[in-house]
DNA sequence: CTAGGGTTAG
């Protein structure tokens, strides 16, 4: 059932709603399939009223009617004029296919009615039989036949419409030229349109709200803020037009000090509580910027919401991480009755589903879908894909993929890390291939979702792969895919190539640097990772939490105890962070590591906020290190009394862990039972050969080479007797006789996979062997004597740090 | 006016 502490969400039972349905307006469908086409009746009494504007009550009839095709021209002209200012196109239409030679402003209202709501095509459509047919276009058809093109981002035929534009001398007429203006702009030149922009003798607000639209619409947020600013300068009053255009600028900018003002200047104007356009676009900045509350206030006073509105506070409730009130409002919204979700609706509300791993509510929504007719709905159904990812479904999203009946780049977007995030990058890796296969292009989003598969299996061939896609695709300056790449080629052993990126790029963000840093920090180069620091500080870039995540744990991985304690005191001084339980651990972990355990339960005991089963569990792995068991069973007896209850696995297994001294397996089985939900992944070690990863478990005799592989180790670990090794058979979990636990540990998953990179190298070649959990102390001191007996180079990455063995030592100096 | 997939940490 539903999670104890969060919201039930409240599906109505039997609500079937058609998107469809609502779009196209039913009636005017039913009229135009009766097929009456035209066929007029001469209701003469009631052609009085006609023209009399949007009385549609009387329009229907008279076509609906049988009559004579004799229609009296002023009377098509009448009823076509009705039916425009009904908004029946179609109706309209059929007239104005009856007259026989229409005047000007009938094409020109013709051809304004598609341009309104679309289809624009017909606009363009008919513009083209309107010149053929002789009729001289006005200064009244260009701006609407321009804003068909606009609609349609047909740039060629907007040209088209600028040259004749030109012929006939109209382009210093300002609604003519504000059209072109935005015609060019919609279509993405913006360099034609501010030159036209900048020519025009006289701009009125049409014009500049266009510029400020333009801007928007491209993303140059910044530009689109200062023509607001130009045009108030400029003695030109924004109106609700301008405000509702520039707002999503803000929101994109986070610019809540702009955001403020335009809430301001529309309180002056009366706008923010009547006009709905304007009330969700200023809740909508306030969602953008963190301000909630402000975000609400707003909502709470429109007196007018519409479907949009509901979506916008939905939407900005899940942003700013307030998810019950985000499932609140989603029911209200039912209850009351008056709007019906649409699709960015379902989108936030399984956003927020999937935040608070809320499968139940997921599912029910997943139901609700089915029957609404939403689930061909392409977000809404990559949405559903990223929430069964996020709730640890893996299963479900990649059944709902394979069904999908269309899938874009956010799709597999959405499925290829859904896969990394369950921890299924063989299947992630699969799917991208798939990908490729079926022609989607990968964007931005897509490739750094899939470097990081190639940084999982520290598969330095594929990643490599992923770093050519980006090249080839011109993807290879966008900050975040540098990011995903300094943190592969780091993952991947290749620290120095991952440094090489990061000196190339232009522009550095804070994630940049935090990768770079946590780079060094894992290959054990605390230095490298202080001195990055420095160089941080100097280009004038805000450090955040996790920048000092990456550097307390590099210099825990380093031994550089007295930094570490100066860095966590300049972080709350200096820097104004507040540290989260994740400093806390690493302070743990760097303490206890550094043989300072009193210091580090000091630590815990003085935190601001309650200690949880990771703090203790880093302080165990220190007591496992330093070989103290009293203070570790006390340890240990702390962590089961925080366990959740329900595990009673765990807490076994942990048990046995600690009784046979085993408290780093514990405390990982801790965290694993925390952080993982309720499995505990097996070791798993994998080298990479040629390109192809092969993968080991413990004991594992499936691999065609096997036989050989054992051969070896057996060769091996007799040469090491002679070399003094003793096998450590404190790391066996199993209560077996000592020599069953000799035979164990010597099949150990990281021990097979150096063996077969032994087999499958040539003596030159270093072997790179990746695990996912810590190294077996007992592999570790064993890798240090093959590397002598071998004379060969092994690194081994597991989920923690680096370890180069050479020549009988290990980069770590054991300090690990 | 609202909207789906992504990078850094332990």
């Amino acid at each position: 059932m539903a999670n104890p502490g969060n919201p039930v969400l409240w599906v109505p039972e039997n609500l079937v709603f058609s998107p469809a349905r609502r779009k196209t307006g039913g009636d005017l469908e039913l009229l135009s399939g009766v097929g009456t086409c035209g066929r007029l009746l001469e209701a003469c009494d009631r052609s009085e009223r006609l023209g009399e504007g949007g009385d549609e009550d009387v329009a229907q009839p008279i076509v609906l009617k049988n009559g004579t095709d004799s229609a009296d021209p002023s009377l098509l002209e009448k009823l076509f004029c009705q039916y425009v200012s009904c908004g029946k196109v179609e109706l309209a239409r059929l007239v104005f296919d009856k007259m026989q030679r229409p005047r000007v402003f009938l094409w020109n209202s013709m051809i304004r009615a598609y341009s309104w709501n679309g289809p624009f095509h017909r606009a363009v459509d008919l513009f083209r039989r309107m010149v053929n047919s002789g009729v001289a276009p006005n200064k009244f058809t260009f701006p609407f036949v321009l804003k068909a093109c606009s609609g349609l981002l047909v740039l060629q035929c907007g040209k088209e419409i600028h040259s004749r534009v030109m012929r006939v001398g109209l382009h210093a007429d300002v609604f003519v030229c504000t059209a072109l203006v935005d015609m060019y702009m919609k279509c993405g030149r913006l360099d034609e349109s501010r030159r036209l922009f900048v020519k025009m003798s006289h701009r009125d607000i049409v014009a500049w709200n266009a510029m400020v639209a333009g801007c928007a619409l491209h993303g140059m947020h910044g530009d689109a803020i200062d023509f607001v600013l130009d045009m108030t300068r400029t003695g030109v009053t924004p109106n609700s037009s301008t405000v509702v255009a520039v707002l999503p600028a803000i929101g994109e900018a986070k610019a809540l000090t702009h955001g403020k003002s335009v809430h301001a200047f529309c309180v002056r104007k009366g706008l923010e509580k009547v006009d709905v356009l304007v009330g969700t676009a200023l809740l909508d900045v306030y969602g953008k910027c963190n301000h909630i509350d402000y975000a609400q206030k707003i909502f709470d006073a429109m007196t007018v919401r519409n479907e949009v509105t509901w979506s916008a506070i939905i939407g900005a409730y899940v942003s700013c991480d307030h998810m019950a009130k985000a499932l609140e409002a989603f029911n209200q919204m039912m209850l009351e009755g008056h709007q019906q979700p649409t699709s960015p609706t379902l989108a936030s509300i399984l956003r927020a589903c999937a935040r608070l791993t809320e499968l139940n509510g997921g599912r029910q929504m997943h139901g609700y879908l089915l029957k609404s007719g939403f689930s061909s709905d392409i977000m809404v159904g990559n949405s559903l894909l990223s929430m069964y990812s996020k709730c640890g479904n893996a299963e479900d999203a990649v059944g709902l993929f394979s069904k999908m009946e269309t899938r874009d780049t956010v799709s597999y977007g959405a499925i290829i890390s859904g896969c990394l995030q369950n921890g299924n990058v063989q299947e992630a890796l699969h799917i991208f291939r798939k990908m490729q296969a079926s022609r989607t292009e990968p964007d931005v989003a897509t490739m750094v979702g899939v470097i990081p598969a190639c940084s999982h299996l520290a598969a330095v061939q594929h990643g490599r792969c992923s770093h050519g896609h980006v090249i080839v695709r011109g993807l290879s300056s966008d900050i975040s895919i540098c990011n995903a790449l300094i943190d592969m080629y780091a993952k991947c052993g290749r620290i120095n190539d991952a440094r090489d990126i990061f000196d190339r790029m232009v522009k550095r963000d804070v994630v940049s640097w935090n990768a770079i840093i946590s780079g060094y920090g894992i290959h054990g180069l605390g230095k490298e990772a202080l001195s990055l620091f420095h160089s941080l500080q100097i280009t004038g870039l805000n450090p955040d939490d996790v920048t000092f995540i990456c550097l307390l744990s590099a210099c825990s991985h380093s031994g550089l105890i007295k930094e570490g304690k100066e860095l966590f005191s300049a972080m709350t001084k200096s820097f104004n962070i507040v540290p989260r339980i994740e400093h806390c651990i690493c302070m743990v972990d760097l303490l206890g590591r550094g043989g300072h355990l009193d210091e580090a339960q000091d630590f815990i005991k003085n935190m601001p906020f309650a200690s949880d089963v990771c703090v203790w569990g880093a302080l165990l792995s220190a007591c496992r290190l330093h070989k103290n068991l009293q203070l570790g069973e006390e340890v240990s007896r702390i962590i089961q009394k925080l366990g959740p209850e329900g595990t009673g696995n765990f807490v076994l297994l942990s048990n046995i862990y600690s009784a046979a001294g085993k408290f780093d397996e514990a405390a990982i089985v801790r965290i694993h039972q925390k952080r993982k939900g309720f499995k505990k992944s097996p070791g798993c070690s994998w080298i990479e050969i040629r390109g192809k990863v092969h993968a080991f478990i413990g004991g594992d005799q499936s691999h065609p080479d096997s036989l050989r592989i054992h051969e070896i180790l057996g060769d091996l670990f007799v040469e090491m007797q002679k070399l003094g090794y003793k096998a450590n058979t404190s790391y066996v979990l199993q209560n077996v006789e000592e020599e069953e636990k000799e035979h164990l540990l010597l099949y150990h998953s990281e021990k097979l996979a150096i063996a077969f990179g032994i087999l499958s190298l040539s003596g030159s070649q270093p072997i790179f062997v990746t695990k996912n959990l810590r190294v077996c102390g007992d592999c570790h001191n064993a890798i240090k004597f093959i590397t002598t007996i071998t004379k060969r180079e092994i690194s081994l990455r597991d989920a923690n740090r680096f370890h180069h063995f050479i020549d009988g030592n290990c980069s770590c100096g054991d300090f690990w």
